[in-house]
DNA sequence: GCACGCCTGAATGGATCCAACAAAGGTATA
DNA sequence: TATACCTTTGTTGGATCCATTCAGGCGTGC
């Protein structure tokens, strides 16, 4: 019994390294984990191997794993990875041509967005519903390249922490200054749709490009802190 | 005893799979790969979650791992990925400046590569000492690109069949037409370098997308026949 | 006093055992 | 005869056990 469902300690193990609870550098020990979770060994070797390949994990040495730690350099990088790989997609998707049903999905998204911001302000609820609108969108975007292999590209590099694209951090404190912000995200959606409608390939995949910073780059610009990983205590 | 070390279960069973023992879209059963490769089902099970995770192998419903397939709509896509990231690699390395160690490296592998096309024909001892040449360079440009995010990204990526920058199929049957193949490459290699020098990122950029396409499409054009893996007997 | 080597302990990797689940086939009933 | 349920079997996931190896400490010899 207990909550060890299948793949739940790759998950509840990936939760304990972003909440800090092991430290990035740190070794960590297989036997140590398995206590913690209440688990054996076996499946926590398992999740070792997937972490591992994921990114979040590395080898230390010949025996045993660390927690991979990332700089605020490689943040940022693993952000313009996603922009080129969804930028790809985009491309590819725009030089295919974009089909009818597609088209009724992406302005579906697109809708549901607008509905999102029109009144003019943005609540703390509607942080989430953002999040699934947005996730939606690029989701829809990303299957239709025509491959799952760009798919699969930008999903293994969502694992990096704040890679992902419905990782944008909202500021509750300033939902103003957040509602700016999402106004743009959804202009650039609008704007790669458009794109894609009329086959601007290049333009869709600058588009995209620019669209990944806008949880990063687009933070500093607005005088929040920067995003930093390792070792901050919350 | 036998000779099982460590990871060794992982690189066989990839062997096994792109040598076709076992075809796409078949299920995978533990044990019978045990039993094949002479060890436990313990480090097949990891071997399975690390191959999912390189995207060989993917679940089978609830139950079992079955041997992915790729299309060759599939592989030009693994090799377009393999550009944009390039792409951003030299990209970058364009924007933040190319330092004298680095442009020595490169030069000495460009050097290299012009040695051995000196002689004006291509002989089959070359093909490998060309591979060799060809990766070490790649390797030295994205190992500069700042993070090693880009570069992970693009060894996952190369573990799809076809996709690795040095996995360009030789014909040694024809070795006239891929001596220009790789003149070609080494003309790439040269005006990346270039490129980088004069700080020109977009160029170096585009450079180095269509640089990737060499393996592929170029085949086309002269006439050889397209790279298909499911099922092709040789 | 320093260095080399051995010994001990701990942690990992591999093998085996047990349980749970899914798929398939057979039988009974409607 | 067809369908539904039950049984049986095979496969996978989890737990435990054994061997191997790496690291650290201590002792002895030079």
């Amino acid at each position: 019994m207990s909550s060890s469902g299948g793949d739940s300690v790759i998950s509840r193990l990936r939760k304990l390294i972003s909440d800090g609870e092991y430290q990035p550098g740190d070794r960590i020990g297989e036997v140590r984990v398995a206590q913690q979770l209440g688990v054996s060994r076996t499946p926590v070797r398992l999740a070792f191997r997937t972490l591992e390949q994921e990114g979040l994990l590395e080898r230390a040495g010949k025996r045993g794993f660390r927690v991979r730690e990332f700089s605020a350099a490689d943040v940022l990088c693993a952000v313009e990875v996603r922009g080129v790989l969804e930028g790809l997609a985009v491309r590819r998707l725009a030089e295919r041509g974009l089909d009818d049903s597609l088209d009724e999905l992406l302005s579906f998204w697109i809708q549901k967005g607008r509905e999102l911001l029109a009144k003019g302000h943005l609540e703390e609820v509607d942080v989430g519903r953002w999040g699934d609108i947005n996730h939606s969108f690029h989701e829809a975007l990303v299957a239709a390249a025509g491959s799952p292999v760009i798919g699969d590209a930008i999903a293994r590099n969502n694992h990096l922490p704040f890679a992902a694209a419905d990782s944008i951090i909202i500021d509750t404190e300033a939902l103003d200054r957040e509602y700016r912000k999402l106004l743009q995200a959804q202009l650039q959606h609008e704007l790669v749709l458009q794109a894609l409608r009329c086959g601007e390939g290049a333009r869709a995949e600058m588009l995209m490009r620019e669209h990944a910073f806008i949880g990063l780059r687009y933070v500093d610009l607005l005088g929040m802190e920067p995003v930093s990983l390792s070792g901050t205590d919350e």
